[in-house]
RNA sequence: UGGGGUGUGGCCAAGCGGUAAGGCACGGGACUCUGACUCCCGGAUUCGCAGGUUCGAAUCCUGCCACCCCAGCCA
């Protein structure tokens, strides 16, 4: 779990809030809001985004509302909508009984429409798509006026309410909001405030077949729900102005719809080292084959960290750390690791597991004999318990603890060493079997009888503990070990002619399918992680694992400061 | 002379005029029946750069520089 910061919180958001609350604003009420397009799958990056809403929100006795921004039926679906709902309850972020949609509202957004025509703030506009871009001007350059721009209220009106009867095509009008065509913000530059979408809706069906932009939805949705502190990300600055422009006019003209006014920030969205997060990418990703589905565990999907195994704990754990800030960034991979490993050394149990086998025989061990071994859930928390291992003449361990050859250091198996079974005896390496190639095959070993683990009267003293797992009594197992997915901190940083996927490790996922795991995980509880002991975090594969085929994948490795020493 | 932002150690990030928090990463050491965990110790004479104001500046002013975002009838 995360420990409680020895320090104060402080972002700029927090520091807004306070203020706010010392100024008396909203009559003291804090209301946040997560806002997602079901069209896609949400990821870590919307984790930040939502945990920031709702942890304001449940810190200052305020509330959190979940509204899906659904204003363009051609993108989205229920199947999303279902898939968001699954990730935020999984995070812990609480709706309670506000679960909105801001297709619920479609027709406040009409009669807001229609005010803003009788008030001479919007207009019916025929121009092209193109045209419209036209007109728009450039970065640098103003824009021109629309030559429908300055229609009579009554000409607006019909027309306004012929596109909602769907008498003109798709493209072919728009509604416009009459603001300024030299603005130096684009955004003011007469926006778009309905489409014609002769579109079924995943909620309204065909009722309607004009659409609100997001530009005119949003703030007014925010204004209807009571929002306070609308917090988006910093592409979203420009929109601001926007934003006031929708909330002063729906204050003006149509009070009695709305609860306040909300006021949007921005903040800096998150990047993360050796990953994409951008919706495009991911969805390339997964259509061009690159990765299994939106679930594959080596995506930065919520979908996919919770397939993998990594608790919501330590999501929450990263997302507090990483902090708020408006600086483009872009977040070591190695932070959401440690925020891993802390939460699981702390809660996941012990055992061992044998990824790459090597056959031992202890030559003096009694045939046919077999010893429970007691084994520690948790070293250092006695409140967790205790399992067995069996122990017996022929057991496995990892290739790795042996070398025939070893390096100075190297403390685990090789010729006429000594090394300790963890949880059992001291045993001796005695004579190396191989194959006709030369590859080693098998090991003869001795153990000595008086370093039974915790009645070792020896007065041995061995450097390495290996872990091992008996031949009669292991579990076959599938394992499957992650690595980042792309080479580069920044998979954007390609050649000349490639792209990002040119950067996929083509190591990001190893299979392992011999591996040995000790009885004891015959009949685990699918959703507990484990440590196999000196090789990493583990969590049954919800989708692949069975009874019968056991399939863990590797949440996270490990620190090894002896691999890193080696490199 | 379009508009909006951002620049604090390798990566995040506090700081808001009183003399650089914290985390990750990294290096060194201790401990260890997980080369894990844990525990110590180490690091910015300096806050994009240059001037200025001040007894005193990362914090205020001026001017530069760099980088990010905006020209969907997407959100």
């Amino acid at each position: 779990m995360a420990e409680t910061a020895d320090y104060e919180k402080s972002n700029f958001i927090l520091a807004i809030i306070n203020k706010d609350l010392e100024e008396g604003l909203n009559d003291g009420r804090i209301h946040t809001r997560f806002p997602p397009e079901p069209s896609g799958y949400l990821h870590i990056g919307h984790a930040k985004a939502i945990l920031l809403n709702y942890s304001i929100a449940r810190d200052y006795q305020g509330k959190f509302n979940l509204r899906f921004d659904d204003t363009n039926p051609i993108k989205e679906d229920q199947e999303f909508v279902d898939s968001i709902l699954q990730d935020i309850k999984w995070l812990g972020a609480d709706w309670e009984d506000r679960l909105f949609f801001t297709s619920d509202y479609f027709d406040t957004k009409y009669e807001f429409a229609l005010r803003l025509i009788k008030a001479g703030r919007a207009y019916v506009c025929d121009l092209s798509p193109e045209e419209i871009r036209d007109y728009r001007g450039t970065l640098t350059e103003p824009g021109k006026d629309s030559p429908y721009r300055n229609r009579s209220v009554e000409e607006n009106l019909d027309l306004f309410a012929r596109m909602k009867n769907g008498e003109f095509p798709d493209g072919s009008r728009v509604l416009r909001a009459k603001i300024d065509m030299a603005s130096g913000n684009l955004n003011m530059r007469d926006p778009v405030i309905y489409r014609i979408l002769h579109a079924s809706h995943h909620r309204t069906g065909d009722k309607w077949c004009i659409y609100p932009m997001y530009d005119f939805d949003h703030p007014f949705s925010d204004a209807i729900e009571g929002i306070t502190h609308s917090l988006c990300s910093i592409e979203f600055s420009d929109n601001r102005l926007l934003y006031d422009w929708i909330v002063d006019n729906a204050l003006e003209l149509y009070p009695e719809a709305v609860k306040g006014r909300p006021r949007q920030y921005e903040f800096a969205r998150l990047n993360i080292t050796n990953t994409v997060m951008s919706k495009r990418k991911l969805r390339r990703l997964v259509e061009e084959g690159f990765v299994q589905g939106w679930d594959d565990p080596r995506m930065p999907t919520i979908a996919a960290l919770r397939r993998r195994g990594v608790t919501s704990e330590a999501v929450a754990d990263f997302c507090d750390r990483i902090g708020v800030a408006r600086s483009a960034s872009m977040v070591d991979m190695a932070l959401l690791e440690h925020c891993i490993r802390e939460d699981l050394n702390a809660k996941a149990h012990r055992v061992m597991g044998v990824l790459e086998p090597l056959k031992v025989i202890i030559t003096n061990w009694p045939e046919g004999q077999v010893e429970w071994l007691e084994i520690e859930n948790l070293p250092g928390d006695e409140d967790a318990g205790t399992h067995k291992a069996p122990f017996a003449q022929e057991i496995y361990i990892e290739q790795e603890d042996f070398m025939e050859d070893p390096p100075k250091k190297f403390h685990r198996l090789s010729p006429g060493k000594e090394v300790r079974l963890k949880g059992a005896y001291i045993i001796k390496c005695e004579e190396v079997i191989k194959d006709s190639t030369g590859k080693v095959v098998e090991l003869r070993c001795t153990y000595d009888p008086e370093t039974k683990s915790g009645e070792d009267n020896s007065g041995k003293k061995v450097k390495g503990v290996i872990h091992w797992v008996s031949v009669q009594h292991g579990l076959p197992a599938t394992v499957r070990l992650y690595d980042n997915l792309f080479l580069n901190e920044n998979p954007d940083d390609a050649d000349e002619g490639q792209d990002f996927t040119d950067n996929i490790n083509p190591e990001s996922l190893l299979v392992l399918k011999d591996c040995i795991v000790e009885p004891a995980l015959a009949d685990c509880d699918p959703e507990s992680r484990f440590q196999f002991m000196r090789k990493g975090y583990f969590f049954l594969d919800p989708k692949d694992s069975s009874k019968n085929n056991l399939v863990f994948n590797r949440i996270v490795g490990l620190r090894d400061s002896w691999a890193k020493k080696n490199k």
